[in-house]
DNA sequence: GGTTAGACCATATAGACAGCATGTC
DNA sequence: CTATATGGTCTAACC
């Protein structure tokens, strides 16, 4: 199908032409001919990189051209930039996008300004929750990767989101775009959508497993040369040697740096002078982003050409090994599955080294089809790469055949919708009260009667759920039944707007009141008991410290519970121990020391950091609402978001100034903005650098009276623009 | 005497969304 | 209630 001949408006395709489109992918092609641009529903079960941006985006700009507003869900914040990123190109024909997402974002009306509003599915649901006037006017739905309806954590958020969004907008066209699943048929047939589904890809894909110095594909089989013990780094060179890249998914973060390592003195053989130079300044990049002892690791691997990818890295190291992959001077990336999903990051080779995965229930668990084959379909860079292959490694005949089983000629799992739970479900009924998607009993039942759990289980197994769920919101008193129907006191409104799970909500209001010494400790360990705070896994050599930590400040905890009961006391001390973490970074202990300390990497404190901040700023509503004592809870939502100590609350709050600066100038006797205000240029800019020094007495309004010349312009602060994209980067040094 | 391969044992286990109001070194 | 790859430490065999 030409893409002159679509039902479009001329200036759409011109876009695309000029863009060297001219035909589409069978997959789309198919889209279209099902009623893609006659607002019929879709939803493309189809491989990564088959094209399924570009049949949403015919979607919404056949939308737009009739006057229409379009949302775009993504699972991840990395996502939704690429995405914008990408519609961004559309601006050239007059069509606006905006971005919205936990920790990029503009207000929230103003963004129904634009045509396309890239958003990820928790913030959608977040927008709907607020009552965006907008909301109501989206003509166009894209759901991208709506196969986490499976996940238990988030599938849940995802299918109440969807159905809000039909309910609100009834004749709206909803597009799905999945993964090749098991049942897409069902999926479909809860959207009330056509479906288009294939195996097409525009690059070959070749699945083999590796047994005995051969990677055996289905029509052929390839000699690896067996040059070291691990199979994995042969296959590694073999692709080097063949001029491609790698991509190696590894189970834990341990072996992710435990492989780059592995690799990278025989990859560093194989590459020429040039490009080791390259990496030489590459690493040295990386060495400026923090100095911890994993940013070492991850700069000698760099040097080499071997990089490791995983959470634990900051935002800036993360960046900076997917740039340099994709410019192909990184050659090997060994990676937990954060590169498996959603980002663009294809290679010539993918090899999964490790296809069990721990499981505390369980024990260790092979991957499921679906992740395997999310994996496998990052292999081959279309345009680039002549070919795609995916390896999986077997040690033994019986593996070997069993791989081939399970993964290659597998098909992949059914999604099964996770909504039928209390914790799944009481956060859902809340909001769905709050915002008047019901009013009643029978309407909340009808409601979730609509989701893709109703669809697809039975229907009446989610009435008792609903019903537990109704009755722990009216004994928390954020729902009340005045016999005719139920509303949401002014406590159910914030905790829904708040977007905590109201158990979180019960938690802290019920610690707050029982709590009658509040110290730092108590403030932060009461946040961390809830279902939102992600608890840390707690080693067993660090029982005696948290434990000992726990007899001796044992006054500073709400309850304790009893050593003797041994489950509930290890969870207790995880708790402990992630209050502890957040205590060190309100402390203004370095990275390095915190990261050494607990074991976690600088990725893990920024989001734990973070989630902190979000709670107790909820915990300052909270408590503001019930006439219990905030001030302990404010003053440490500033100091979490700074990670300083109370002492430089109100230095850290000028622009530039962060906690090591504001530390510095503390020692130094400069102890407030008035301080600040009084000191001449060059004084300050011994301890901030001329350049910040400038800026930050610029901002404060005071005319630098100081006669040496500042030797270049000052950058004027950078303010937030609408089309900006960036991440948030607080701590990427 | 120094080196190295194999045996044994302890150990740790993926990722990431949300509020609010604008960012660090 | 469920497992296993990894890496450090030790030992024995080797040059």
């Amino acid at each position: 199908m030409e893409t002159g001949k679509l039902e479009l408006p001329e200036y759409v395709i011109q876009f695309y032409l000029d863009t060297g489109i001219e035909k589409l992918y069978p997959p789309q092609a198919e889209a279209v001919e099902k009623g893609l641009l006659d607002n019929k529903n879709l939803l493309a079960a189809i491989p990564t990189a088959s094209g399924k941006t570009l049949i949403s985006e015919l979607a919404m700009l056949k939308s737009i051209s009739n006057g229409g507003k379009c949302l775009y869900i993504v699972p991840l914040r990395a996502l939704a930039s690429e995405k914008f990123e990408r519609f961004k190109q559309f601006s050239s024909i007059g069509v606006n996008i905006g971005i919205s997402t936990g920790d990029f974002d503009s207000t929230d009306e103003w963004l129904g300004s634009n045509d396309i509003i890239v958003a990820t599915s928790e913030k959608a649901d977040s927008l709907l929750r607020n009552e965006t006037s907008w909301m109501k006017d989206i003509t166009t739905i894209v759901v991208d990767e709506i196969h986490l309806l499976d996940s238990a954590d988030r599938g849940p958020t995802l299918e109440i989101t969807i159905a809000k969004l039909l309910r609100l907008n009834p004749n709206s066209q909803i597009i799905g775009l999945s993964a090749t699943i098991g049942n897409a048929e069902e999926i479909a047939g809860w959207l009330d959508a056509e479906l288009v589904q294939s195996q097409w890809r525009p690059i070959e894909l070749y699945e083999g497993v590796f047994l005995e110095d051969n990677i055996n594909f289905k029509q052929s089989q390839k000699p690896i040369k067996n040059i070291v013990k691990d199979t994995a780094v042969n296959l590694v060179l073999d692709t080097i040697d063949e001029n491609g890249q790698c991509l190696v998914f590894e189970s834990s973060r341990r072996n992710c740096a435990g492989f780059a390592k592995k690799a990278k003195s025989k990859v560093g053989k194989s590459l020429d002078k040039g490009l080791l130079a390259e990496l030489n300044n590459i690493a040295e990049e990386v060495l400026e982003t923090s100095d911890t002892e994993t940013t070492k690791e991850l700069a000698s691997c760099i040097k080499r050409g071997t990089a490791f990818h995983h959470a634990g890295l900051n935002s800036a190291q993360r960046k900076i090994v997917e740039d340099n992959f994709r410019n192909n001077k990184i050659k090997v990336i060994s990676s937990t599955p954060t590169l498996a999903a959603g980002l663009n990051l294809p290679a010539r080779r993918v090899i999964v080294r490790n296809y069990k995965r721990y499981d505390p229930n369980f024990g260790m668990q092979p991957i499921p089809v679906l992740d395997y084959k999310q994996m496998a379909g990052r292999a081959g860079r279309p345009s680039l790469d002549p070919y795609g292959e995916s390896v999986l490694i077997s040690h033994t005949y019986n593996e070997f055949t069993d791989l081939l089983d399970r993964y290659i000629d597998a098909e992949p799992e059914d999604i099964l919708s996770k909504l039928g739970t209390e914790n799944a479900l009481r956060t859902h009924v809340l909001s769905t009260i709050v915002n008047g998607f019901a009013t009643t009993r029978q309407g909340m039942v009808d409601f979730m009667g609509s989701s893709f759990f109703a669809y697809q289980q039975q229907k009446w197994s989610l009435i008792d759920v609903v019903d537990d769920c109704i009755e722990f919101l009216q004994d928390n008193e954020m729902i009340k039944d005045d016999g005719e129907r139920l509303y949401a006191t002014r406590l159910g409104q914030v905790i829904s707007t708040l977007y905590i799970d109201p158990l979180s909500g019960a938690i802290i209001i019920d610690k707050l009141k029982k709590a009658d010494k509040v110290t730092d400790m108590t403030m932060l360990h009461i946040i961390c008991s809830t279902p939102d705070m992600r608890q840390l896994y707690l080693r067993s050599k660090e029982y005696e410290k948290i434990n000992e930590y726990v007899m001796t400040h044992s006054d500073e905890f709400v309850e304790v519970p009893n050593p003797f009961k041994s489950i509930e006391y290890e969870w207790f001390l995880g708790e402990v121990k992630t209050a502890l973490l957040i205590n060190e970074w309100i402390d203004e202990k370095t990275l390095d020391d915190i990261t050494a300390e607990f074991g976690v990497g600088e990725g893990d404190i920024n989001a734990l950091s973070d989630i902190s901040e979000w709670l107790m700023h909820s915990a300052v509503n909270l408590a503001n609402l019930t006439d219990l004592d905030a001030d302990k809870a404010q003053e440490l939502e500033k100091r979490i978001h700074h990670g300083v100590n109370k002492d430089l609350i109100q230095l850290v709050s000028i622009s530039n100034i962060g906690r090591v600066r504001a530390r510095k100038l503390y020692e130094a006797g400069i102890q407030s903005v008035s301080d600040i205000k009084n000191t001449k240029l060059h004084i300050l800019s011994n301890y901030l650098g001329r350049k910040t020094a400038y800026k930050v007495l610029e901002q404060l309004g005071v005319e630098p009276e100081d006669n040496q010349q500042i030797d270049e312009e000052p950058e004027s602060i950078k303010s937030y623009s609408g089309n900006d994209q960036g991440q948030k980067t607080f701590n990427d040094f």
